[in-house]
RNA sequence: GGGUGCUUAGCUCAGUCGGGAGAGCGUCGCCCUUACAAGGCGAAGGUCGUGGGUUCGAACCCCUCAGCACCCACCA
């Protein structure tokens, strides 16, 4: 907290939420805000902790409103008067701190016992992190997964903990000494580590923190941090045992050279930007005074170290040339003219300066030249010795300002063009990259990717989606030798050691590599100074949180791991190097599965990052956040801060009222219902509101089960001659959800389960079956046995539902199944470890399912006339039916109660000839519904309807009876799609010859 | 230069086996009907990017083109 600027920040933050608080206290008077206002709440994330979190933590029989203690359950119709014992209003914030912390202090997150066996590994994010959209996302998916398996009795782990992350740790801690005016330096390589160390254990437990506000089940007692002793004594491990296999090795390369942080970085860690730039055009005299070659370069500083210049063998113009020597410009040194096939003639002039020490192309040219490599740089990219006097000690790009400058004094620079080029920079720093020689470890990474190859291609790894297995056989069949060695101090120490004559010693510790080589104890060696890639710990994760090199028995249980789920971006990074290694040292995958989602962006469809200032935080979508914080939050810490006003202004605009809160599970199903196939998503504010309706729906219709059904459990299982049409119809609809439910989750279509959930939830249990069980509860002649049936399936099926939706929203179903699942008889005290559904638990009906939907359009039928002729929705119609099937006058007879009610229909009457002329229609089926035109109703609203009806289906019918009269369709279709169409064009046509009555009949 | 995706309603996106184009949000109309106005009921809205091919039949399979996005790569 010795940062000034954040001190401040903090500061008017805090200012600004009292002058809030007090404006608001006013408006409500003291009393509970209305829903949809927002709270202000103290967001000192900004400095990456949250003292609010877990403070004030109410205990669980807090947190829901008044216990219904001595109010006795009445189950007659009376019951509308009994207050449920589950708040009136759903408030996620009620429930959800505490839960989890009731969840995690029983230990409900740790494996069970159990022959299956399912484990994920949470890609470790960056200790000194806070949640961002896409971690938020992520985890949502995999503690859906987690969720799922451990409820189907799974002997679960997720395995979490958090990655040292070298250079951008270091980064951060060297940012906040700059503040003091210090640099590493000033402090030394132990004091730095231990400052370092000690900010990690500040500020290192705020991601652990927020994601347990996302729910996330994962087993804390486990968790791991890349840079923890045993996981260390992994990395040694790993080293020493390639070493000894000849597997890494160290060597002069050219390597990617990040001078502002002034170490080597891999392949990976570079970045490609097309960027504006210029060729210079430079006149290279030969020697022996005949004239000049033309070298085009875009780094024309790099000519001090240049060795050759190289032509094509077979350029006719430079054939004679070839052999002969050049003045290199500014240097008194000459240069042969080579010649190399690799030079493109056609590219400017033909010749191409060749800079060993200084280009990865020139450097290969160079090795079949046997030329001298000439470095020029220092190791922040400044002129070196080598270089002629003029130019020691300048910056690289003062250098080539001056270069370019005398090479016009003395006319040697033919040309400068404006020039597109891809500038390689440094994916932490932004630095431009340069290829400097340097000694550095490598693996050897032919011999790991063959067998990672392999396993891909037959099927032992799967990618999901299928697809991303190409850009990994892409990236692996064209894969370099990764430098693992960095020039940083955070990080695992290179356990290699070297006498004074730079002899190499590997060993796990400076002894053993000292007993390996039969050294004594007076050869003084000193350790590398260096550490290893951040990566090459994380590849190791798998194995290296489970104990390995030891033999522990989470080990055996737990890999190969089931899936791993994470994003393409570190496909290469991690992915990729988590196979090889877990290949090599276990002798098996790391995990089956690879499920490869997609990258969270804004609405607009940009990446999210803190320089554009259109970053969410999701623990503000889960608690919102008021206008004013958010705005600072987003311009606070800028790299470019003349970016501020900009993102103000955007701010403002796109959130007028901040942020409401939506509480956690409404973002969880709002994550799942994004995670469709796609390369990317796009996170929509629209969304997390609808889903935080559907949470509340949730709630509402749980209270309204609660009402009707009491607190008491219900006694005895209804024989099934109780159940009514809709019962069994709602049983049916239940099953095909959960099959639907399932299957997405087994296929990690989390948004199809999310769907399925949605539209069984809202559609067919609140939407219809709640409104059907009223009618009965509500009809004074219903049998006991029938109302006890109602109220049976009303809970049963309720709390099948949140079983079912529990992976994807565990809080709520949590806490509604806590107070519903005693109406069953149900024992345990969270869902969580309850059974995750089954198919086969809930029989079928298809006969209740058709009769039902056949009621579902005679109502539908009904509202439609009523809206279309604008009748008043409380009063009730009249309504005359003829016709049908005598399924239908069976259906029509057993439900007519249902109908009346959700129809609102006054009283149903059978006719045999339609004789009303002033009717209006609605067709079920082969049943013909007429409601009598009340005074109001104009006559030619109903015609047009009718008459825009019968379009449609003359249209339908045409198309129908086309292909019917098609003789190849009729010969090569399938014959059930031939019956199909044979049963619509019947149908249609029936339907017309009904509707085209009508029309005449209100046309007389 | 090589590779991978995407293009469906105003917006964001589903559409699995090739067989009558869907959802959410938004819009419009009516309703505070005793679980829920964070709600209920109803409605409008689509040449499935373009052009071709295969097929009895194409949003879906094949090819062409266009636009967009991303990944990889050493063209000075």
């Amino acid at each position: 907290m010795s940062d000034p600027t954040l001190d401040e920040t903090i500061n008017e933050l805090e200012a600004l939420i009292e002058t809030k608080r007090e404006e608001l206290q006013e408006v409500v008077g003291g009393r509970r805000p209305p829903p949809g206002v927002i709270l202000p709440r103290l967001t000192e994330r900004v400095d990456g902790i949250d003292p609010m979190l877990f403070r004030t933590l109410p205990t669980p029989a807090e947190s829901t409103s008044s216990p219904t203690a001595g109010s006795s359950a009445k189950t007659s119709t009376t019951a509308m008067k009994f207050e449920p014992s589950i708040a009136k209003t759903y408030e996620p914030h009620a429930i959800e701190r505490a839960r989890y912390a009731a969840w995690e202090q029983a230990g409900h997150f740790k494996p069970s016992a159990g022959d299956a066996r399912y484990c994920i590994m949470l890609p470790p994010p960056n200790v000194t992190g806070s949640l961002h959209m896409g971690h938020a996302f992520q985890d949502t998916l995999m503690d859906a997964l987690i969720r799922y398996h451990r409820m189907q009795g799974h002997s679960t782990l997720w395995q979490c903990g958090t990655d040292h992350a070298g250079i951008a740790t270091q980064m951060v801690v060297e940012r906040q000494l700059g503040l003091k005016g210090q640099s590493r330096h000033d402090l030394g390589r132990e004091k730095f580590i231990e400052a370092v160390w000690e900010w990690k254990s500040e500020s290192g437990g705020t991601i652990s923190q927020q994601l347990r506000r996302m729910g996330a089940s994962m087993d804390w007692s486990r968790e791991r941090f890349t840079m923890d002793p045993a996981l260390s004594k992994a990395v040694t491990e790993v080293f020493v045992r390639l070493h000894e296999e000849g597997l890494i090795y160290r060597g002069k390369r050219l390597v990617n050279w990040d001078p502002v942080l002034n170490t080597a970085i891999s392949d990976l860690e570079v970045v490609s930007q097309e960027e504006q730039g210029q060729i210079w055009h430079i006149r290279y005299p030969l020697e022996n005074g005949t004239g000049h070659l033309v070298v085009a370069t875009t780094r024309p500083e790099t000519l001090l170290g240049d060795v050759a210049v190289a032509v094509h063998p077979e350029d006719e113009r430079y054939r004679r040339i070839i052999g002969k020597y050049l003045k290199l410009p500014l240097c008194d040194r000459s240069i042969p003219v080579i010649a190399d096939s690799y030079v493109d003639p056609a590219f400017g002039s033909g010749c191409l300066k060749i800079t060993p020490a200084h280009d990865f192309n020139d450097y290969i040219v160079g090795e079949r030249h046997s030329l001298p490599k000439i470095n020029i740089f220092t190791d922040n990219a400044a002129i070196n010795d080598n270089a002629p006097a003029a130019y020691r000690g300048l910056d690289r790009y003062a250098a080539r300002k001056k270069i370019v400058a005398d090479l016009e004094a003395q006319g040697l620079l033919a040309r400068v063009d404006p020039h597109k080029l891809m500038v390689p920079r440094g994916d932490r720093s932004q630095a431009v990259i340069e290829p400097y020689l340097t000694d550095q470890w490598f693996v050897s990474i032919a011999p790991l990717a063959e067998p990672a190859i392999k396993c891909v291609e037959d099927g032992r790894i799967r990618f999901v989606p299928e697809n991303w297995s190409k850009t990994y056989f892409e990236w692996m069949r064209n894969i370099d030798d990764w430098c693992i060695s960095r020039q940083l101090w955070w990080g695992h120490r290179i356990p290699a050691w070297y006498d004074r004559s730079g002899n190499i010693y590997v060993g796990r510790t400076e002894s053993e590599a000292r007993a390996k080589a039969g050294l004594s104890l007076d050869v003084a060696l000193t350790q590398d100074p260096d550490v290893l890639d951040t990566w090459f710990s994380s590849a190791l994760w798998p194995f290296s949180t489970l104990g390995w090199p030891d033999k522990t028995p989470e080990l055996a249980t737990f890999y190969p791991t089931s899936v791993l789920v994470t994003g393409f971006d570190i496909i290469f990074f991690w992915v990729a190097r988590m196979i090889m290694l877990g290949l090599k040292f276990m002798g098996e995958v790391p995990f089956r599965e690879v499920y490869i989602h997609g990258l969270v962006r804004d609405a607009e469809g940009n990446k999210m990052s803190k320089s554009k200032g259109n970053i969410l935080d999701p623990i503000d979508l889960i608690d919102g956040i008021t206008l004013e914080p958010l705005v600072v939050k987003r311009t606070t810490g800028l790299m470019r801060p003349e970016d501020a006003a900009k993102i103000e202004v955007a701010t403002r605009r796109q959130f007028p009222n901040g942020i409401p809160s939506y509480g956690t599970d409404a973002l969880r199903f709002t994550f799942a219902s994004m995670a469709t196939q796609g390369r990317d998503v796009r996170f929509d504010l629209g969304r997390i509101d609808g889903y935080r309706n559907f949470c509340n729906k949730i709630w509402n219709a749980t209270r309204f089960v609660l009402m009707m059904v009491g607190d008491n459990p219900l006694k005895g299982t209804p024989s099934v001659a109780s159940y009514g049409l809709p019962e069994r119809w709602i049983r049916h609809r239940l099953r095909s959800a959960l099959g639907e439910v399932r299957d997405s989750f087994e296929s990690y279509r989390f948004d199809l389960s999310a769907q399925a959930i949605y539209e069984f939830v809202w559609d067919e249990y609140c939407d219809w079956y709640i409104e059907l069980a009223k009618v009965t509860l509500n009809d004074e002649q219903a049998p006991d046995e029938v109302k006890h049936a109602t109220r049976h399936t009303l809970v049963e099926v309720l709390e099948f539902s949140l079983r079912m939706m529990h992976p994807l929203v565990p809080f709520i179903s949590d806490e509604i199944w806590c107070k519903v699942a005693p109406l069953m008889g149900k024992r345990g005290n969270t869902v969580m470890l309850e059974p995750f559904p089954n198919v086969a638990e809930v029989a079928p009906d298809d006969a209740a399912a058709r009769t039902l939907d056949w009621m579902k359009t005679v109502i539908l039928g009904v509202r439609r006339i009523r809206a279309e002729s604008n009748l008043e929705p409380s009063k009730r119609i009249p309504l005359k039916v003829h016709g049908g099937s005598t399924a239908e006058r069976q259906a029509l007879q057993a439900l007519e109660g249902y109908i009346k009610q959700l129809a609102r229909v006054e009283k149903i009457e059978r006719i045999d000839e339609v004789d009303d002329p002033d009717a209006t229609t609605a067709l079920a089926g082969e049943t013909t519904l007429l409601v009598p035109l009340l005074d109001l109703i104009d006559i030619n609203v109903e015609r047009e309807r009718i008459g825009k009806e019968l379009a449609r289906m003359t249209q339908d019918l045409q198309r129908v009876q086309g292909k019917l009269a098609t003789e190849s369709f009729v010969a090569k279709a399938p014959p059930e799609i031939v019956d199909k169409e044979r049963k619509r064009a019947t149908d249609l046509g029936d339907q017309i010859t009904r509707l085209t009555d009508q029309l005449a009949r209100l046309q007389r």
